[in-house]
DNA sequence: GCGACAG
DNA sequence: ATCTTGTCGC
């Protein structure tokens, strides 16, 4: 068996009872331990949705050293709410745990897009997919939700800390040079160094790590209805 | 009450 | 996120 999906409690909840669960779950991350090094094989997911609005959800898996695509899957799904900040899980959580359930390569670790840890109640998307896996999960966003930090570095490499309530939830971190960065934070069953040197490894040619930009691309397409160019 | 606000 | 052409900078 490839990956171990387990269903924790439904998805389709009114705004309150699923922040309620937010503060609940949060309680249960394990914000520490390290993925076997070098790193292997490492998944990616990202959600896009199409002119009907149905979500289609994508995981992509990618090979160590050039981070190539050996694996794809998709699942959709009409939207089971709108989006709302802060709740981003509760509306594409669902489809990707599906997509998730059809893979048949067992990641070393996934990257979301989107926050973990970083959120208002500690449970950003990235939190909420971890805690239905069995595999490390990192949370890298594209822009800030909540807390403060320091003008980002330069270069590549560079970090900053995330605060939030006295607390580091995340790191801002540069993976090109002169490029706007990335947010790193843990997702579940990693720590956040070790979160962040493997966001690094895998952001070879481009801002993102290639499986979340690999998800991303075919995402989109997807839910623009392009025709795609099969093979496996 | 006001402003902030992942994707 | 999504709607969309050109344009600025390396
Ligand atoms: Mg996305």
């Amino acid at each position: 068996m490839s990956l171990r999906v387990r269903h924790l409690h439904p998805f389709d909840l009114p705004p309150k009872d699923a922040m309620r669960l937010q503060t609940w779950l949060a309680a249960k991350v394990v914000a520490k331990g390290a993925p076997r090094r070098p790193l292997r094989r490492v998944a990616g997911v990202d959600c896009a949705v199409d002119r009907d609005g149905h979500v289609h959800g994508v995981v992509v898996v990618c090979e160590a050293p050039d981070w190539h695509v050996v694996e794809t899957v998709s699942a959709s799904a009409p939207a089971p709410m709108p989006y709302v900040p802060g709740l981003l899980s509760f509306r594409e959580t669902p489809i990707l745990l599906d997509a998730l359930a059809r893979l048949r390569t067992r990641p070393d670790l996934l990257l979301v897009d989107g926050h973990g840890i970083a959120h208002p109640r500690g449970l950003g998307i990235a939190a909420h997919l971890g805690l239905h896996l069995d595999v490390p999960v990192v949370g890298v966003g594209k822009s800030l939700l909540v807390g403060a930090h320091e003008k980002a570095g330069r270069h590549r490499g560079d970090w900053r800390a995330l605060m939030l309530k006295g607390r580091r939830v995340g790191l801002v971190l540069t993976t090109r040079d002169g490029v706007a960065p990335v947010y790193v934070s843990v997702g579940h069953r990693i720590g956040l160094f070790p979160a962040a040197r493997r966001v690094l490894e895998c952001a070879t040619k481009y801002r993102l790590p290639e499986p979340i930009r690999h998800a991303d691309a075919l995402s989109r397409r997807l839910a623009r209805g392009e025709t795609l160019a099969t093979r496996g």
